[in-house]
RNA sequence: GGGCAAGUGGCGGAAUUGGUAUACGCGCUAGUCUUAGGAACUAGUUCUUCACGGAUUGAGGGUUCGAGUCCCUCCUUGCCCACCA
């Protein structure tokens, strides 16, 4: 044998068919098969400037696995890849390197793909998108426009468009009328604080704020309120929730967004504000607070608003010393901890039942963006109402616990709902982002771009660095602030909030994908990717789609109709792989010393797909040496073929093979990745067992085994196939069938248990009798039995026989 | 503090969902081949015992003919959220 026979030539092979596949476009998915379609999609990557490291391949090499078995199943697969690159760390790179961020964004791209190219995935190459390209971001700024265009109709509980309720504000000016219509606008212009840093005159993204102060420099970081753009997310927060009973996700993820989305029932109340003796105060607005404990009423012993609290707003004048007392209260976790309060003096609540007295304190403890930024004070029912009564003396009175229907019918209250979400900022200070489609003019009044005026393409600016006051560069710019432009620019994820729907017809014209196309496709059914997307991109695009479904454009309300999330690879030391420990291994190095193939088994072989495991490069020789005895065994059923086509494979091992088809099918669709794979490796073993003891393989059982071990490596089985004079590729061929009657046919191995300890095993034929099996079992074991009464026998079919005794 | 996971050899992990615990792979040991080292191949490898045997799935208890799997108490680790009234 040559040594190119010995050792699977990686180097030459794997690219051979990677070239092979580009050429032919066998992966290139058709929008009008009438073959059943599958949708498969791993979340596209944001492109950063440090490539891609062993732990990114994982998910994307999964869904290929997975859209690999779909293919040769049958179905017409779409499995695409692109690129989401708007953001703040390509603008940040522009900033340090001096280039345009696109540039960057392009030597990016680059990198991933010639890093992904070589792990030989099958994707659609025809169909690749990148946010950041003019006709894709098209597309979202026209989705902004329509989102600004629509409101919520909570009776029939979908968008519907602006102009139906536009009508009811007929009789006010047209600024009013602005003003009345932009409160139901799903996309709206409002305030709000951002976290401003004074030394580098810039707006900073949380990321970027360690322990209170700004990453570069160390600069201290104060609020500041600011013009924004936001999406009414919180009007789809109902359907966000509902809608997790019809998707195929993991439980913890649909708790993760049930809980981030924080759905309470509870009770309004409003307590009435009074002087008290011998001041002057007039204040006629009540307190308005929202419980989630009416049953409690009864022990409520003050108040406490919030540091934003309207009563302190609209008092300015009287209570000026407190509101600037309360701003030396710092943001910071530690010291919220500690709770703090004011006491108003002058003034008190009313009990709305008792009618005694209550006591109002602003408190660092009440957030002034939930409920009403005030609570009712239980401090023998809460414990942080108790906390707080405890270190300021409020008097602690002993609940007496009542009914609420009792309560509700008394004092005529109300049932709501609150949610913990809130509206998306939708807005950035940055100039690397979509623009935002509006102008306004020289009245203030906004005016919306005409489909045919977009893309607004992003200027040409001198400096990516936002402008001194913390606004836009775009800001900057005296003939786009002259046009009246929008000076904001889209968040991040604006662009991966609907980019699925774009690889479903990715160089449409007239629309985000043709009607026709969305027809075809309707949503994804099965989505892969990490876990931390759970509150973010996740939740984004499923409230984008929802909203696209409302107004006629995506055909179902979910988007993904199953999702699959890998855990992390960690590095050899347990911990996350970074630069800074030093613990970063690249897929590249891995690929060029032992191949793709054994890459992608091992990444599969590690462990369960959804745990965290930690990388060791050591273990890849193991998949590499099952690729080159798998290799070998190829030759030698090739010669053992030559002359004799009819030669017959060994019953038993007849058996493994369609057992071994049946659990790598089941396995793959299961994402149990790494089981399909051991019983690959046994299957290999058994093989070798049958060379070894000199029977003969045929090699139409042999090519079963090709076609299963396929999906995971894809180079090395397609050039067996063609050793073998089969025409095509072995990836677009037929996914075998097992036969059920063939794996039964095989003995089964059964352990013989006494009290429930093994005595004795025995090998029997499944269709033998039950009489039969337990009368061999008793002779095997009849020396633990000598004198022995029997009381029972149990005997369970293809698992155990157990006598008590 | 709250929520969700998970604890099995030296290591990554498997266990048909209550039925032969430690599959598969790494590593390790011995052997074959090699001037040598490595690679490759062959055999062995949970612990204890020369052996027969015995013990063993974080600890303890329970249900059962039978528990890694179910129930109770406790311990440990990881992740997410964190004053949501």
């Amino acid at each position: 044998m040559t040594q190119d026979n010995q050792f699977y030539n990686h180097k030459k092979i794997d690219i051979k068919w990677q070239k092979k596949w580009e050429k032919t476009q066998i992966y290139t998915a058709s929008n009008t098969s009438k073959k059943p379609k599958q949708y498969v999609l791993s979340m596209f990557p944001y492109p950063s400037g440090a490539g891609l490291h062993v732990g990114h391949p994982r998910g994307y090499i999964a869904a290929d696995v997975y859209a690999r078995l779909k293919r040769m199943q049958g179905f017409n697969v779409l499995h695409p890849m692109g690129y989401d690159a708007f953001g703040l760390p390509a603008e940040q790179y522009a900033i340090q390197n001096k280039v345009h961020p696109r540039e960057a964004v392009l030597k990016n791209v680059k990198t991933f793909e010639k890093q992904l190219e070589i792990i030989g995935l099958s994707y659609d190459s025809s169909r690749k998108i990148n946010t950041t390209d003019e006709d894709y971001y098209k597309w979202t700024q026209w989705i902004f426009l329509k989102l600004y265009n629509h409101y919520y109709d909570h009776k029939a509980k979908k968008a519907k468009p602006i102009s139906d309720i536009e009508g009811k504000f007929k009789h006010l000016s047209q600024s009013d009328r602005d003003k009345e219509l932009m409160k139901y606008r799903l996309a709206y212009e409002g305030y709000s604080e951002v976290n401003w840093c004074p030394e580098l005159g810039t707006v900073l993204a949380n990321d970027e704020i360690i322990d209170g102060k700004s990453e570069r420099g160390g600069y201290p970081v104060e609020k500041k309120l600011m013009r924004q753009w936001f999406l009414r997310i919180t009007d789809y927060a109902d359907r966000l929730i509902t809608g997790l009973d019809d998707v195929d996700f993991d439980e913890s993820i649909k708790t993760i967004q049930k809980n981030w989305i924080g759905k309470s029932f509870g009770h309004e109340l409003e307590f009435e504000v009074k002087n008290d003796q011998g001041f002057d105060f007039v204040i006629d607005k009540g307190i308005k607070i929202f419980t989630t404990r009416i049953d409690t009423l009864s022990g409520v012993t003050f108040l406490a608003i919030s540091k934003d609290h309207d009563l302190l707003k609209n008092n300015e004048d009287k209570f000026s010393k407190i509101i600037n007392q309360t701003k030396s209260w710092s943001a910071d976790e530690n010291d919220i901890k500690i709770k703090k309060g004011i006491l108003l003096e002058g003034i008190h609540a009313v009990h709305i039942d008792n009618k005694s007295k209550l006591p109002i304190y602003v408190t660092n403890y009440v957030l002034s963006d939930y409920g009403h930024g005030a609570v009712m004070g239980v401090p023998d029912q809460d414990e942080r109402d108790n906390d707080f009564a405890s270190l300021y003396g409020i008097n602690i009175k002993e609940t007496k616990i009542e009914s609420p229907e009792i309560i509700e019918k008394r004092l005529k209250l109300k049932k709501v709902y609150k949610y913990k979400m809130r509206d998306a900022v939708f807005a950035r200070q940055r100039y690397w982002g979509e623009p935002i489609p509006l102008k306004h003019d020289k009245d203030g009044h906004i005016i919306e771009l005409k489909e045919k005026e977009l893309p607004l393409k992003l200027p040409k600016v001198s400096s990516y660095e936002p402008i001194g006051n913390g606004e836009s560069p775009l800001a900057g710019i005296s003939s786009w602030v002259k046009a009246g432009y929008e000076t904001n620019t889209m968040p991040g994820w604006a662009g991966s909030s609907w980019y699925f729907l774009r690889y479903m017809d990715a160089h449409c014209k007239t629309g985000l994908a043709s009607t026709k196309s969305i027809d075809y496709w309707r949503q994804v059914d099965m989505y892969v990717g990490g876990r931390e997307h759970a509150t973010g991109h996740l939740l984004y695009s499923r409230f984008w789609n929802k909203f696209l479904y409302d107004i006629g454009i995506a055909k179902t309300d979910e988007p993904f109709k199953a999702l699959r999330n890998q855990g992390m690879i960690l590095g050899n030391d347990n911990q996350k792989m970074s630069k800074r420990w030093g613990n970063v291994v690249n897929p590249d190095d891995c690929i060029k010393v032992y191949g793709a193939d054994a890459f992608r088994m091992y990444e599969m072989f590690l462990g369960p797909f959804d745990s965290s495991l930690p990388w060791s490069t050591d273990g890849i020789i193991g998949t590499r040496r099952f690729i080159d005895r798998f290799w070998r065994l190829a030759q030698v059923i090739k010669t053992q073929n030559k002359n004799n086509k009819n030669i017959k494979t060994d019953n038993n091992l007849v058996s493994e093979i369609n057992k071994t088809i049946k659990k790598v099918t089941e396995d793959i669709e299961g994402f149990a990745f790494n089981t399909a794979i051991s019983s690959l490796m046994i299957l290999l073993n058994n093989f070798e067992d049958d060379i070894q003891s000199g029977k003969n393989i045929n090699q139409k059982d042999f090519i079963d085994f090709v076609k299963i071990l396929t999906p995971f490596a894809p180079h090395v089985t397609d050039e067996i196939w063609s050793m073998f004079e089969v025409k095509g590729s072995v990836n677009i061929s037929d996914w075998p069938k097992y036969d059920l009657k063939k794996i039964l046919e095989n003995k089964v191995r059964l352990g013989i248990q006494i009290n429930g300890k093994l005595r004795g095993d025995i090998e029997i034929v499944p269709s033998k009798s039950e009489k039969e099996v337990i009368e061999e079992a008793r002779q095997i074991v009849k020396n633990h039995l000598e004198g022995k009464v029997i009381k029972k026998t149990i005997y369970i079919k293809g698992k155990i026989i157990s006598f008590v005794i």
